[in-house]
DNA sequence: CTCCAGGTTGCGT
DNA sequence: ACGCAACATGGA
């Protein structure tokens, strides 16, 4: 059973899977001779696909493994949509490419990962989780959070001789106290956060759809920033990666600053205001922005 | 030892 | 509205 799935212009399979590869602590998802694999949740229905590229570079090839039988239509059209976020197929780059060029920041960049996608993280919880695991603590830190936690409470897929690890529903961190979490090493506030976001989402009274349903941007930040633990910069971080909002914007973000002190050679980081001023021109494009900024440092 | 990492909260002016 | 300590841990 394989999934052809055409790639739009400016998409770069070898830019995607080099973003993807850049972290040997990620565990979500294994990279072997060109090909993706990761276990992913399709309609309740857990499978292991696998993303390589065709030959003429016209699509994306997906298959999937196990050992069960074949899954139907609808697991097929849910893991199709998984793939098509995760790797922003349905993104028109052209603007933002036109865009970059005559950015001074952004031509760098723009070049040097021409058809990268921001990588997204379609489930909302994970995206969240990995949000609010990351604040304030170093990336390294950060991974070895997220792995303990996927440890202690994902589950397991096994396919062709392979296991693949899945991130914790959020019906299974739900039910957790803040003492079974501590023990993982988040803070206190942090298990908090996370337990009462599995719940919201658990109960079913935050969803991406529900968030989508908001109509524009300012009013799915506001929802976010509403939810305990979730401040300006993790809503951006979640409208860029899960919602695939291409105006968010994570302005406040460390990395980032650290990439413009980079890219401008200055001894100091910009400050927010300087940072509005350089990014006069991303207009539209923010989200992408950041993240080809980003892509400078991680 | 101090400061900073893909920040946010809650309390104080 | 704005400032600031606290939060947990690791690395420079």
């Amino acid at each position: 059973m394989q999934l052809s799935l055409p790639v739009p212009e400016l998409f770069s399979f070898a830019q995607n899977l080099s973003y993807l590869e850049r972290s040997p602590l990620e565990i979500l998802y294994t990279v072997q001779n060109g090909k993706v694999y990761r276990a992913i949740d399709a309609e309740g229905t857990a499978l292991v696909v696998e993303i390589g590229m065709a030959a003429d570079d016209s699509a994306l090839l997906v298959r999937f493994l196990g050992d069960g039988p074949p899954p139907g239509a609808a697991v097929r059209a849910a893991a199709t949509r998984y793939v098509r976020r995760w790797f922003d197929l349905d993104t028109d780059l052209r603007p933002f490419d036109e865009m970059a060029q005559k950015d001074t920041l952004l031509q760098e960049p723009a070049r040097l990962y021409r058809g990268l996608r921001i990588a997204g993280i379609p489930d909302l919880f994970e995206a969240i989780s990995w949000g609010i695991l990351g604040q304030q603590i170093n990336l390294p830190f950060a991974y070895t959070l997220k792995r303990r936690l996927i440890e202690q409470y994902g589950r397991r897929l096994e396919a062709g001789n392979q296991s693949y690890a899945m991130f914790p529903t959020p019906e299974r961190i739900a039910g957790l106290s803040v003492e079974e979490l501590r023990p993982l090493q988040l803070s206190s506030r942090k298990s908090e956060y996370l337990i009462h976001v599995a719940q919201l989402i658990g109960r079913g009274e935050l969803s991406r759809e529900g968030l989508l349903a908001e109509g524009d941007l300012a009013r799915m930040e506001q929802a976010l920033v509403r939810i305990r633990g979730i401040g300006p910069w993790t809503a951006n971080y979640v409208l860029m990666r899960c919602l695939q909002m291409p105006t968010a914007f994570p302005i406040a973000d460390v990395g980032l600053h650290l990439a413009l002190k980079q890219a401008l050679g200055w001894d100091r980081k910009p400050t927010i205001p300087e940072i509005r001023e350089l990014a006069g021109g991303w207009s539209g494009w923010e989200a992408y922005a950041t993240f080809y900024m980003w892509r400078l440092l991680y």
